[in-house]
DNA sequence: CATATGTCCTGAGAGC
DNA sequence: TGCTCTCAGGACATAT
């Protein structure tokens, strides 16, 4: 489930590849049925190789390598979708390889699900598809006036909404549980009930919990499937409030963790910490 | 337009 | 032990 974070953390895993020549692309025989990689394999190999990585960079979820001439090679983990310079989890699930010219060592897409996906897209094909018409602002750095104008005025339930990437990017099903009881936000609020002084705890909430991830290399859940680039386990796990906690208890109060499911996706909450009615500060 | 639901995929774990 | 079933949740296509 790589988010904001953990994308974020992969970026910052493969920063030795920027400044190196493409010098080729390798896909692994497998059975598994293959990743998307667009435009097909030969005419995706003739438009990389030869070519530089500029810069790396991350649009919510996905991982952008900056190629010269303005292309991107634009990486979607998804579900299980991993980028390594070391030694992988095992070998079945590699993906796909790129090799460097220089002695830079390769790197790799590792994705045990496979719902991942590689594209090479020009500049424009970049901001038809990423852009900000198509993704919206990133999670770390939107404004809680912005977050509010983009949402506030929706009838879904604020958890729902919050995974919307048109909205605001980077956030999923993991994180949008552990920013909503810092902001002690019940999951089920809609969003055009909430008020100013709520959009401003759920933006600083929402910054201050992906920061941290970032800084712990984000989650690695009891499946394991999560690493960072030299195939470490994230430690943000052992951080988590409310998130795969449901029936045990709350670690800023009394109350127990429970689970709801809200557009077949999980929640966890704090009926405690979140109340689902607002409770208004008493003035001074 | 906004919102809801179904689909893709593999492996882990439960139940028998 | 080995089978079947359910579940996990990214993004997107399709339906309402």
């Amino acid at each position: 489930m790589p988010e904001l974070p953990e994308v974020e953390t992969m970026r910052r895993g493969i920063a030795g590849v920027i400044g190196s020549q493409i010098r080729a692309i390798v896909r692994p025989r497998s059975k598994l049925k293959p990743i998307e990689i667009s435009p097909a394999l030969p005419r995706f190999r003739r438009r990389a190789v030869g070519r530089t990585i500029l810069d790396t960079g991350r649009v919510g979820k996905r991982l952008v390598l900056q190629l010269d001439r303005g292309d991107a090679i634009v990486i979607e983990p998804r579900m299980t979708g991993l980028v390594l310079v070391a030694d992988p989890p095992n070998r079945e699930h590699l993906r796909l390889g790129f090799s460097l010219a220089g002695g830079v060592p390769e790197f790799w897409f590792w994705d045990r699900r496979g719902l991942g996906s590689v594209r090479l897209v020009s500049a424009d094909e970049f901001t038809g598809r990423y852009g900000p018409g198509q993704i919206g602002p990133d999670a770390l750095h939107i404004s809680s006036e912005e977050l509010a104008a983009r949402l506030g005025r929706s009838r879904r339930e604020i958890k729902v909404a919050l995974l919307d990437q048109k909205a605001v990017a980077g956030v999923g099903n993991l994180y949008a549980s552990e920013l909503l009881h810092r902001a002690g936000i019940h999951p089920r609020r809609p969003c055009d009930r909430l008020h100013g002084d709520e959009w401003r705890r759920l933006q600083a909430a929402m910054r201050q919990v992906l920061e941290e991830a970032i800084l712990y290399e984000g989650s690695t859940l009891s499946d394991g499937t999560y690493r960072n680039a030299l195939n470490h386990s994230g430690s943000y796990q052992h951080q988590h409030r409310v998130y795969d906690r449901a029936g045990e208890a709350c670690r800023t109060c009394d109350g127990r963790i429970v689970r709801i499911v809200q557009c077949q996706r999980s929640s966890f909450f704090c009926p405690n910490c979140q109340p689902l009615r607002r409770v208004r500060q008493a003035k001074a």
